[in-house]
This record gives C-alpha cells, structure tokens and sequence, in this order.
DNA sequence: AGCACGCCGACT
DNA sequence: GTCGGCGTGCTC
C-alpha cells in the first residue's frame, strides 16, 4: 500500500504529495487525513495522508515511520476542502491543512547529536554530553557556537551521529487516579499496627473507607496528608493501582450557567427563521443572509435553527467575530445546549483549544460555537453554519492561507446541503448586493423584540461647540445626559476608536511629528508608561522634552484616546465609577470578562472603551451610548472607511435601550454631514446601502469588481518600486479588457518594519488565469537571486488595500 | 525550508 | 595541496 503525502515544508518546490510505502502492520490502520512521520531527505518531517494507491510512479519509495493519529484528523471533506482552498488563496497544501487543525497538533522539530563511539570522543566534548549520550544541536548553538565545527568534524568521522526529533506539541491533560488492588493485602497492612508507614496505612484506610472505585490521586492525598510516593509505594506492593486518564481541561468549569428554553419567537421572528428552518427541512444548500436591526433578536432564531437541525441529527456551527468579546453568546449557547457545545476561541489555551478540538472529532459534542478558524470544524454531518455579524472583517484571516470563513462555511454548505446563515444589522455590501440580486435568500427583522424603539439619536458637530466656547472633548449635550444617568443609576456607554492617550504629538513651532522610525506611522504617546509607540511594529521610545527637530519646548499632544478620556472623566465627573476596556487593559487572561461582568453587576456608571465594546454587549442598565470621535475613520484611505463608519456606529448605537428603559445616543464629530453618520444617525441601513453602492460602482470597487493585490516589500525603496514596475509589465499585457490596472504605487502605508512597500491593484470581473500569473510572478521573483530581500503578498480578493 | 553536492579563492 | 565560501537543485 502507498500513501500520497503532503510534507511538512511550506515552500513551493514541494507544494506537492511525495509517495511513501505503508509499512504491512499499518496497511489496516492506515486512513486519509492521518498524521504521519515521514524521513524527507535526511530529515524526519511531519506530513498529512492525502491520499491511499496500490502503485507509485516513483521507484524506490521509503517507509513511514510512524502514525501519529489513531483516527483521521482532517475529514474527507476537509481534504477536499484543503485542495479547493490552497488554490483559492494561493497558499501552501500544507499551510492551508494546518490551518484547519488547532495549533497543538503543529510537530516542532529538533536536531541532535548523538554518540556513536564513545572511545573516539574528545574529553572536552564529552563532558557536553548528558548521560543518555544526545545533546541538542540548538544549545550548541548557543552554548558553544565555536565548538560547532568540531561536532561536525566528528559526525564527518563517524565518532557522532545527528539525529532529528519530531515532537507534538499537543499535551493531553492527565490525572492520576487510585484504587484499592487487593483488599487482603491492604487488610493485613492495616492490621501491622506500627508506626512505620503511617501514611500508607492512612491512605489504605481512606480508600477502604470508601466504596470501591477509582478516586482521584489528589483527592486522596489532600485528604490524609500523603504524598504521591507513599502511594506509588503501595502500589509496588501490589496493594494499589494508580491510572492515568486523559480529562479534558474545562475553561468553564465552576461557572455556573443558567439552563434556558427556546424563547416565543415575536411574528418578526417567525418570519425571519422560516426560510431558514426550510432549508433545514429541504436538506437544501441556501445563503440566508439574515438583516436584523440590533436588538432584534437574532441569536433566537439561531438558537432554534440550531434546534432544528440538532432534532434532525446534525451538527451545527455558529461563528463569531471574537468569541472571547462576548461571554453572553458563550453563556446563551451553553444555556441551551448544555455539554452538547464546544467553544473555540483565541482566549483559550493551546491545551483547551486543543481538547475542544477533540471533542469535535469524536462526536462527543453537536454544536461548536468559535472564531474564524471554527468553520474547519471536523463535523461529518453538517447542518447548519450560522455567521453572525457577517460584515465583521475578522472573519477573513490576514496572514497564510489568507480565507474568508464566509467562503469557506459555502464552501462547506455546498458540500453537505446545508443553509447557510449570515446575520448581520448592518451587512457587508457584499452580501446585501447578491442578497438583492437573488443569490442569497433575503430575510428581515425589521423591529426590536417587544417593538421597543430604536434609540434616538443625536449628532452634535464639535465645531459648534468649540466656537461656543466649549473646549472640552464632552459636548454640553453628552455632559448633560451623564450627570442625568447618574443621577438616575442607569448606565452609559462611551466608545472612542482609539487606544492609548494622544493620537500624535507635533511641535508647535516648526511642525515636526514623532514617526516611527521604521515604519511611515506617526506614534501614539502612551501616559502610562510616558512613551511613544508605533501600534504597526511596537517600536517605543520616551517622550522628547524638546522637539527633535528645533529643540522648541512647545510640545503638544494632538488627538485623544481612551487613556485621555478616562483622566477627563475623573476631573468632570468625579462621582462616575469608570471602567476601560481596551487592549491595553484586557491583555491578562479573563481580564475581559471580569471588566463586563462588574459592569453587569452594576459596579460602574460608565463603561468606556475601543472597538471591543461595540457588538453583542446586552446590559438592560443601558440608557446612554456616546461616540465621541465619529469620523475618525472616515479619513482613512480604505475604500471602505465609509462602510466601516456606518457599521461600527450602528453598532455602537445598538447597546442604549435594547430592554424597557429607553435608549438615547450621542454621535460627537467634526465631518458630521457625511452620510454615513447621517444615515446611522437615522437607522437608515437602506439608504446607506443605495448611496454606499453609487459610489462603489462609479469608482469600481466591491462588489462590482473583484480586488487583486500584488504588494512588493523591500528595505530598499528602489528594488520594490523596480519588482512591482516589472510585475505590472507582465500583467497588463496579459489582463483582459474588462479589467482595470492600478499602479504601481506606494502602499498606503509607505513602509513598515523598514521595508518600503509598493502595490499594484486589479480591478477585475473575470480573471481566471489571474491567480496563476500571481504565481508566475512570485516564482519568478524567487528564483531571481538578485531580489532575494524581496517579499510579495498576493491576495485575488482582498479587502483592504492597507 | 534544510541539506548535500559542487565548484572557486585563501591559507597551512 | 586542503578548508570553507555560498550557488544550485533535490527531497517520495
């Protein structure tokens, strides 16, 4: 039997199945989508089964050394997916399975050197050698860099020999469990009435005491003061018996959750979840794009879809943008399907993601609640992928393989016959556009649960307040309706898209702007620890006392984040109890969950934060939202910064009044007659929608063209604008009429990490060959020697242009 | 990606 | 004469 393998080296000369011969013990075990240990050269490398044949094209084929899987870790249809995808993003087989597993289960690799004739080894590097004769080519590396030559030498001569080491990183959690093995022997034990072995007479006495059974090791020991060699000696005598049995850690272990039960579902809601629970019915693929205002109730209908599919047998997967964010859909999950769920999020450990993972694969749960990486969730039998807040640009991964979960639940849904649900209070014009066009099965929830009002909303132009005389970054209004919560003990929530304390600092005098020196940003001053930090690279330095440039004092701080705001509620409103939330105080473990249940509780007036804030919070107390900074992002060179204003502000606007008290919202700005504030400001997502889609379509953009991006990065400015001018050449001789080249040009963020970075855009409907001649200019580039500092990114469909 | 193999310049 | 620099090409 041989088995088609993909290797363990993302590179493209690889980027292929190598043919290995399965061993004869294995020919029964051995299944697609296993992992396996593979010699590869002189090296031991981990690989995927691909693929199982009874011939080879390939003479003298090597053995597998090992499996590493007792059942297949990728699916069938994960495979199959894999192969789709890889070619999809112009990523590696390999990168792209990996992707799809959780990190645990990545092999690590070590080199070491072993010895082979101890007699022909020098004394000075035999002392190096630990007793069991490896030592590890790395802590030579970096012990004894100089000795490295003279290791080599001998492995030349024979005196050593280097091995390589394939490790998992995945560690399965186990404990130690006791139990009594003979009861006479224990008996008789007990009988010796000495004082000898008083601990292992104690601990035969707790277990004899107790019915027989397997009893935790450290319940017993914590119980009679033992420790763990008095029992190991017990069980050399035979008396005991210890195991060890795999346990999965539980990240929610001691939380106690509340069991809830499918809620009526408003006439609004009925209609919304009826196309859906018809695809379920039709085991039919459909794209049911779900537009609900927030509030409306939307997690209901996807809790009973999930019913429904769960009553028919099949499994279901809900993503989030960032599960850890919102600890309630956790809580509404668990409450409903009980042990039947499993959450994968980037707040749990390794370990955890890894036991969740496991869980998955041997059916043990039905539903997966998690992030992006959720939609590879090795279910057999799919019912249902649900994507909430679909417009979320977390869903597409950034770095290798660059997918979309979006694309790939279709992909997924396609495969199994399934609906696909995305849902969404202010969805990507993407999805809205071939919602309208009959791609999709629209579905709306037009009113809030309990027809409570949508909040009202005012906007108020800080220009007029500054020309009125108010200078500080609280409008008179937004002053006004604090003190007035306050007073009423309602809560208010206040969101500003900017972490740290200023936003740049400039010098009075001659203009001068503190710049990350690697990277064309200009650095944001941190008060905490009085520096200034590049939020691209990390770069920090202390803040100058006089400007660098003219040695002027007048130093200013321009722009304001979260850090400065909190300082300004501390003097204006003395009495408000403030919580942050921002990356800079959620870094700890749990520390955001432990910020919003005290703002739960009741334990602030004012919860004020970033982005983090701005989806899926649910807190009744909530009467008052303020943004203090709308238009900040409106100005960024993103086509689609307007888009992105108008989501996040509806968003935002979304957590005032969503139960019986009333909510109200404050929208502070300087450009405040742009639409997408105005038509926010109104709950107006159709208006938006048909504006938004005018301009799109009158500068070519998404989603009437498809963006392919070529970005060329370089330490010398010269080599990338020379790299992108050559791959522009190439293209625009092969691009069809239809298509739109732009550039080369300079990205909109010239340089970053001291790489100059340079782009050329195609705007294109139909471009089947283009992936490949993406391909073609990568390989080109990396055979080109002369180039070899060059790095190219090439996305077919990408969503920003940063 | 690594690693071996192979072909040219600076030393014992 | 050999050691070691890195350019080239392969890994079932």
């Amino acid at each position: 039997m041989i088995a088609a393998i993909v290797v363990d080296v993302p590179s493209g000369s690889v980027n292929k199945t190598f043919d290995y011969k399965v061993p004869e013990q294995w020919e029964k075990w051995a299944e697609p989508g296993m992992r396996v240990i593979v010699p590869f050269g002189p090296r031991k490398l981990q690989g995927f089964i691909l693929e199982l044949k009874n011939s080879s094209d390939v003479k003298g084929l090597k053995n597998i050394i090992e499996i590493l899987d007792p059942l297949p870790v990728l699916t069938s249809e994960l495979i199959e997916l894999g192969q789709w995808l890889a070619g999809h993003t112009l990523s590696f087989y390999i990168t792209t399975y990996q992707a799809m597993l959780p990190a645990a289960m990545k092999a690590t690799y070590e080199k070491f050197f072993v010895v082979l004739k101890q007699e022909n080894l020098p004394e000075h590097l035999a002392v190096s050698f630990p007793r069991h004769g490896e030592l590890s080519f790395n802590e030579v590396m970096k012990e004894f860099p100089d000795q490295l030559n003279e290791y080599l030498s001998l492995v030349k001569s024979g005196t050593l020999d280097v091995i390589y080491k394939v490790k998992d990183k995945a560690n399965k959690k186990k404990v130690k469990f006791v139990s009594i093995l003979n009861k006479e022997l224990a008996a008789e034990l007990l009988k010796e009435n000495q004082k000898k072995a008083e601990k292992q007479r104690a601990v035969l006495s707790e277990l004899l005491y107790r019915p027989p059974g397997d009893y935790l090791m450290q319940d017993i020991l914590v119980e009679t003061g033992a420790s763990l060699p008095t029992v190991q000696a017990l069980a050399k005598k035979g008396i005991v018996q210890i195991e060890e049995k795999e346990v999965y850690r539980d990240p929610y272990k001691g939380r106690n959750i509340k069991q809830s039960e499918p809620l009526p579902l408003t006439d609004n809601q009925l209609d919304a979840i009826k196309p859906i629970l018809n695809s379920i019915e039709n085991d039919q693929h459909d794209t049911i794009l779900v537009h609900g205002v927030t509030g409306s109730g939307k997690t209901e209908v996807y809790l009973q879809s999930i019913q429904a599919v769960l009553d028919k047998g099949k499994e279901a997967i809900c993503l989030v943008p960032e599960i850890s964010l919102t600890p309630m859909m956790v809580n509404r999950f668990k409450g409903r399907f009980g042990s039947r769920v499993a959450v994968l999020h980037s707040g749990l450990s390794v370990g955890e993601k890894y036991d969740e993972w496991r869980k998955i694969l041997r059916k043990e749960v039905s539903v997966v609640v998690g992030a992006r990486s959720a939609a590879f969730a090795p279910f057999t039998n799919l019912g249902i992928v649900i994507i909430d807040e679909e417009h979320e640009s977390s869903y597409k991964q950034e770095d290798h393989p660059r997918y979309h979960a979006r694309d790939v639940s279709i992909w997924r849904g396609k495969y199994h016959s399934c609906p696909i649900v995305l849902g969404s209070a202010t969805p990507s014009l993407e999805a809205y556009a071939r919602a309208k066009k009959g791609r999709y099965i629209l579905s709306e929830l037009k009113s809030r649960v309990h027809s409570n009002p949508m909040p009202e909303v005012k906007i108020v132009d800080m220009r007029e307040e500054l020309k009125s005389g108010n200078r500080s970054m609280f409008s008179n209004d937004l002053m006004e309706m604090m003190k007035d919560g306050l007073k009423k003990r309602e809560q208010t929530v206040l969101f500003l898209n900017r972490r740290g304390y200023a936003s740049f600092i400039l010098c009075r005098d001659c203009g001068y702007v503190a710049e990350c020196p690697h990277c064309d940003i200009s650095l944001t001053y941190h008060k905490r620890n009085a520096a200034l930090k590049c939020h691209y690279c990390g770069y920090q330095e202390t803040i100058p006392s006089a400007c660098p440039s003219c040695a002027s004092e007048h130093i200013r701080f321009f722009g304001t984040g979260t850090q400065k705001v909190e300082e300004e509620l501390a003097k204006v409103l003395p009495e408000a109890r403030v919580i942050r939330m921002d990356v800079d105080t959620t870094s700890k473990k749990g520390s955001h969950e432990r910020l919003l249940t005290a703002f739960e509780k009741e334990e602030a007036d004012i919860l004020l934060g970033t982005q983090m804030i701005a989806k899926g919070l649910d807190f009744p107390k909530v009467t008052l939202v303020g943004i203090l900074a709308a238009d900040t992002m409106l100005h960024l060179p993103d086509f689609r910064a307007s888009e992105k204003t108008f989501q996040l502000l509806t968003q935002v606007s979304g957590r005032a009044g969503r139960h019986e008290l009333e909510g109200k919202v404050i929208i502070q700005g300087y450009d405040t007659e742009h639409y997408s504030i105005q038509l926010a400001s109104q709950h107006d997502y159709h208006s938006f929608y048909d504006y938004e889609m005018k301009t799109r379509k009158l500068h070519q953009y998404p989603p009437f063209f498809y963006l392919g991006l070529l970005t060329f990065s370089h330490p010398d400015l010269m080599q990338a604008v020379d790299a992108s001018e050559k791959a522009a050449s190439f293209l625009s001789s092969r691009l069809s009429e239809q298509s739109i080249m732009l550039g080369p040009v300079t990205s909109p963020i010239a340089r970053i990490k001291d790489r100059y970075r340079y782009q050329v855009m195609i705007k294109y409907k139909n471009e089947p060959e283009l992936g490949n001649w993406f391909e073609e200019i990568i390989f080109h580039f990396q055979k080109d020697k002369s180039m070899k500092d060059l790095q190219i990114t090439a996305e077919l469909n990408a969503q920003t242009l940063m």
